[in-house]
DNA sequence: ACATTTCGTTGTGTAAACACAACATATGAT
DNA sequence: ATCATATGTTGTGTTTACACAACGAAATGT
C-alpha cells in the first residue's frame, strides 16, 4: 500500500480531479485510482504531480501512512 | 528518455549491480536496464535505490541531463 | 592457464500501470 | 426541474516494468 496526499492537495488549491489530470497529462480516472491507493504511479507521474503541487515526491507518497496535518502544525509550532 | 546518476553512485561506493539488485529486491538485469535508460522505474523502486544510497530522488533521477560532476564541484566551491 | 566476477545484452513471460468508455450519485447553479 | 460539474467505480485493452534464463566479453585472482 502506498499513502499519498494528492488529495489533501487538491483540496487545498480547490483543483478537481480533471483538471490535475489535464496538468500532468493522464485520465482523470487514474488519479482517482492513485488517490484510493489501488495502484502506485510510475516515477514519471509521480515527479510531474510533485511538481505540480511545488512539493518534495516525499512529502507526496509514502509507504508509510502520513501524520495528519494538524499533529504536523503542532509540530511545526504554527501559532496561527 | 530518463537519465540517472545509479552507476555514477555505485562507482562512488564500490556497490556491484548484483549487490544493489539484492539490496533493492530486484534482478540484477533490472539495475543494467536502468542504468542504459532502457526503461524507467516504479517510484517505488526509485524510492528505494535513493534510500539505498541516501540522496534525493530529484539527485538520482532527472528527464533532463545531469550536471557533470567537475562542473557541480566548481559550483559548489569545492577547494578540495 | 583457469576460475571468478562484473558487465552488457537479448529473449520470453507476467503483472500492473495506464487509456478510454461507461454509468451512478451527489451537489450546486440557473 | 434541469443542467453542469465533481466524484466514485467498473470493465476492457495496450504498454511496459519487471522476473528469469542465457550468452559473450573483459578484468581480476589463483
Amino acid at each position: 500500500m502506498l499513502y499519498n496526499r494528492i488529495a489533501l492537495f487538491r483540496a487545498e488549491r480547490g483543483i478537481s480531479r480533471k483538471a490535475l489530470a489535464e496538468s500532468v497529462g493522464v485520465n482523470p480516472q487514474t488519479i482517482g485510482y492513485l488517490e484510493r491507493g489501488d495502484y502506485k504511479p510510475s516515477l514519471e507521474l509521480a515527479m510531474k504531480i510533485a511538481a505540480e503541487f511545488d512539493v518534495a515526491i516525499e512529502h507526496l507518497f509514502s509507504f508509510k501512512p502520513f501524520e495528519p496535518v494538524a499533529a504536523v502544525l503542532r509540530r511545526a509550532g504554527d501559532s496561527a
